[in-house]
DNA sequence: GCAGTTTATATGAATATTCATACAATAGCA
DNA sequence: TGCTATTGTATGAATATTCATATAAACTGC
């Protein structure tokens, strides 16, 4: 991968960034909601990065806080990955000794999966750090806008819900 | 990777997705962004791959749309992927012909992209779905509700627009 | 103009994700 | 019961992403 040559430039107008221009991308919906989230995962995945977890790891991990077993499939929604990804980053999880896996009881394909001990240890101290996060970042924005955010977003999703769920 | 031992399994209470219990995610901010964000897209995204782009295509595509030109950094950011992902991305993309390559007139080191004639073509009729994409999610949702979503999500973005942008 | 530092992009190796598919178990039905 | 279709997970090969680092250009203070 080299540099262009210069000559192949017809050289179209140069634009600052943030851009003056308003773009396509600034008042896309798809886009908000994925730069918000990703603007806001990120800065707490420093924590969970500093805490010895992959953010997947991270996300199974919270996910299964609750105490629920969850099979790979629920886990794959839930973590919004595929379910090959999350067949191998349980298998890594399982190594580290962080959950537990059994077989289903009614359906012997299902492939259960729930904390251990040491994944529920684990787990804690980054919930609370997770929920002071949260905490910060909601303060800095006002109860009400707070409030309606996340009723606004609750309402997005099962409005989406699909009754198939997609593979990822 | 094979199926655990039945044995190996104290089974915890099994649990139904959706759950009964509230778990933690169901009402933590960066789970409820990451979902809505990752639900919308994905609708979006089959329309995307259709019409033969991938996902991260189909955004530099987009975010040049205006007839900017933005130096890689800058798509890096806007794509919310990493650097050195972006200038491999780029180069898949300039071999394809849907984007020009020229070097920064002021500073040298910079890869600066724009979009060709066949990528402008290519991006018209995609900015057109998504639009269509978007008026679909909104009108199922409401104006009032569209509206303020929109303006929290621009707040929140705003607050929290680090000064030095993170490397993805 | 020159060392030392910082910044933008590129690149190779390591890692992770995904696609396609295989396999195993279940479900439906004649 | 047997047959076929469907579903849940695993797995290997192909791809993409990321980390660490290299390189080159630009800045800084002298």
């Amino acid at each position: 991968m080299r540099k262009p040559t210069a000559s192949a430039a017809p050289a179209p107008e140069p634009q600052p960034y943030p851009p003056k221009r308003l773009e396509f991308v600034d008042d896309y919906l798809a886009y908000l909601l994925a730069r918000a989230s990703h603007l806001i995962s990120s800065e707490f995945h420093r924590e969970v990065e500093a805490s010895g977890l992959t953010v997947p790891e991270w996300r199974v991990l919270a996910s299964l806080a609750g105490g629920a077993q969850r099979t790979v499939g629920e886990l794959a929604d839930i973590v919004l990955s595929k379910q090959p990804t999350v067949t191998k980053l349980i298998a890594r999880m399982h190594e580290q000794g962080w959950v537990e896996r059994s077989i289903g009881l009614t359906d012997r394909r299902q492939a259960l999966v729930a904390l251990s001990p040491v994944g529920r240890q684990r787990v804690q101290a980054l919930l609370r750090r997770a929920r002071g996060h949260e905490a910060r970042v909601l303060s800095s924005f006002g109860a009400s806008d707070s409030v309606q955010l996340k009723a606004i977003l609750k309402k997005l999703i099962s409005l989406h819900a699909p009754a198939k769920p997609a593979t990822d």
